[in-house]
Formats: C-alpha cells, structure tokens, sequence
DNA sequence: TGATCCATGTAAGCCGTTACATGATTGG
DNA sequence: CCAATCATGTAACGGCTTACATGGATCA
C-alpha cells in the first residue's frame, strides 16, 4: 500500500527519478530550479519528508564524507519509489493555482496612486520576463527530453501571451490610476 | 498602525470595498466569483477575520433578522478600513504563485500511460475554458469599471494562449506517453 | 573580515483546513 | 424525501514556515 504521497514526497521522487540529490540540492531546485512549479518546500518540509521516503523503501541513501565540507546524504529512488510516483501521478490531478497579487493590485487601479500601479506592473513584468529567460536558457543548454521541451514551449506561450499583453496594455492601466496625490503612507 | 493585514483580512476588505457582505457571500465571492484569483480562504479563516477587522474598527457590522432563515451579519467597510486597504495594497507585491500538477504530469509524460497523458490534459482544457467562459460571461453581463474590464482583457490573453497551444500541440504530448500497457494501478 | 555557499537537522509556533454543531427552507 | 442552500461559528488537528544550532571553505 503506497500509503499515498504527500505533496512535499511527490516532489522529492519527482527530482530524484530523474537522479540522486541532496535535500540541499532538492530545495534548490524547486526554488530556482525547473521544479518551481510544482510546489514550493523548506528544509523544515524537505528533509523529514526524505527521512519518511527512506523509512518506508521508496528512496535510499548513501552517506558522503568530504574533507572540509559538511557530510551529504545522497538520496537515490528505489523501484518501489519510482512504481509510487507513477501511481501518485496517474490519480487526476488537482487543478493548477494561480493566485495573484498583481491582478487584485490591478482590480483596484483607479483606487490607487500612478506609482503604485506602475510599480507591480514592472514587478510582474520583471518575474515574466525572468521566466522566460529561465526557459530559454534551458533549450539552449540542451534538449533534455522530449517532454521537457514540450513544456518549455508551452510556458513560453503562456509567458509571452502575458507579457506581450502588459508590454501593449500597460499604459493603458497607468492611466486608470490617481492622479498622483500619494494615497500611500509608509 | 494597521497592524498590516493578513491576506484574508486584506481579500474580505477588498470585497467589502465595493459594497456590503457576509462571511457567507464572502466565502463564495473567493471560491467562484472575482476573487478567486487572490487567495482561497475557508469559513474557518474568513469569520475570525471579519470579527477581527470589527473589533479593529475596519469594519462595522449589522445584525440582519430574517424569518425562517439563520440571521445574517452584514459587513461594512470604515474609512480606516479603506485606508489600510489601500496602503497595504502599496506595498511592494509579491510574486505571483502559479502551482501547477498538470505541468509536472506532462513532464512525466513519456513514463506514464496515455490515458493518464489524455486525462490531465483534458482536465486542464476544461479548466482552461471554464474560466475563459466566467470572463465572457462577466465581460457580456456588464462594463463594470475600466480597471476589471482591463482585469478581463488580460486574463482572456492569457487564458487563451495557453487554450489554444493545449489545442495545438496536446496530441503532441500525449504521443510522447507510454503505450497502453496500463502501469497505474487503483 | 564578513557574507555567502555548502549541508543537515530540530523545535516552536502560526495559520488555516477539516469536521462538527445547528436548523429552517426550497428545489428536484 | 433527500439534498442543497443559507448562515454562523468553534475546536482540534496538521503541516509547513521560521528560526535556531553548527561550522569549515571560499570569495569579494
């Protein structure tokens, strides 16, 4: 009985099916890694959840000593992993999130001061782009696996949709703004 | 000092921003109406908040007698509440959130069944389309303010692109799946 | 020399979900 | 007649973040 998964363990097997890593490692990856759109996890979450794995068969790990450097836990998933991972990700997923602070920002425009909205326009403008860059540089870097790319195009129509339509509406929104009489305290 | 404001006391301030609510309306505002893009709070959540905001002084509250129905606590937003809803939406914004299961089954793909390819990807069309459908019936309903009207424009850009690659290019994905030889079990 | 990276883990505490309690009315 | 809607709240439980503890190496 695969007892089944939590989030935070559907995402360790997710990192190590493609490879061993370290819980350091793991964080890393869905922070700034291509694993950040699945969910985001702290050391708090990542490394019980990997002690959990171990205890149950889904993962092992080998102890790496090294001179002058803190000991690593390599983690490597197991058969019994790799069979709860597929399983865990054959159940119909839960919609996909999208929460905005941007939009409620936006909603409320003519409410606001110019700067303000100008302000999270560029901020999300900002994120969008790095995003897209952070998909760029991963094709260029190679072309990993076919579905790899696939989701690479996929996000790259998302982003570019977006940030396309801030780039052409933007102004749009500013002008929806307050004058500038500085609503803002701080 | 706003003490600043939780995200949900921030979401049931925004709400009461245009116009009088329950907690009960409210809850349903955040779950299906405009709303539901900013953060998914819970009964549990969203009545200690109100009772919290009263008890500050950014909200009033009126009791509502009805017969043969449970009484109804109507909500109000104060000046102040106004004000600490505007400086709190001031401040520098957080990243936006977007959380996805559907993206980290499609780059599993190549590992998992085709009918669990298909599934996730015919979830997400309907998901996709359901919201495309709650803008148009908005945008058709009525002009309401310039600002969800620019909301409206945008989420239709980005909704859309992303429809129309799932369109496109999801029979793509779904050739990259495992043949049929049905791994998952349940 | 001071911050940042590497590296693992624990403990406390917050925040919020889930479930429960209550109950009349309306619609299928 | 059963389910859902309207309507408010509380209590327990759980999971995750935050902060702490530790410490050498490297880089600016």
């Amino acid at each position: 009985m695969p007892a089944d998964l939590s989030p935070v363990s559907t995402l360790c097997l997710a990192i190590l099916h493609r490879g061993e890593a370290t819980g350091y490692e793991i964080k890393k990856e869905c922070v700034e890694g291509d694993y950040r759109y699945f969910i985001d996890a702290s050391y708090g979450a990542i490394y019980p959840a990997l002690a959990r794995l171990a205890a149950e068969g889904f993962a092992t790990h080998r102890e790496e000593t090294q001179p002058g450097r803190p000991a690593r836990k390599v983690y490597a998933i197991t058969p019994k992993g790799r069979d709860a991972l597929l399983t865990a990700l054959s159940e119909p997923p839960e919609p996909d999130v999208f929460r905005s602070r941007f939009l409620l920002v936006a909603k409320f425009a003519s409410e606001l001061p110019q700067e303000v909205v100008a302000r999270a326009l560029a901020e999300r403008r900002r994120q969008l782009a790095e995003e897209l860059e952070h998909i760029a540089k991963f094709v260029e870097g190679e072309g990993d696996s076919p579905a790899a790319n696939w989701l690479a195009a996929y996000g790259r129509a998302c982003l570019s949709a977006s940030l396309d339509h801030i780039d052409t509406n933007g102004d749009a929104l500013v002008a929806l703004a307050d004058r500038p009489v500085a609503h803002a305290a701080e």
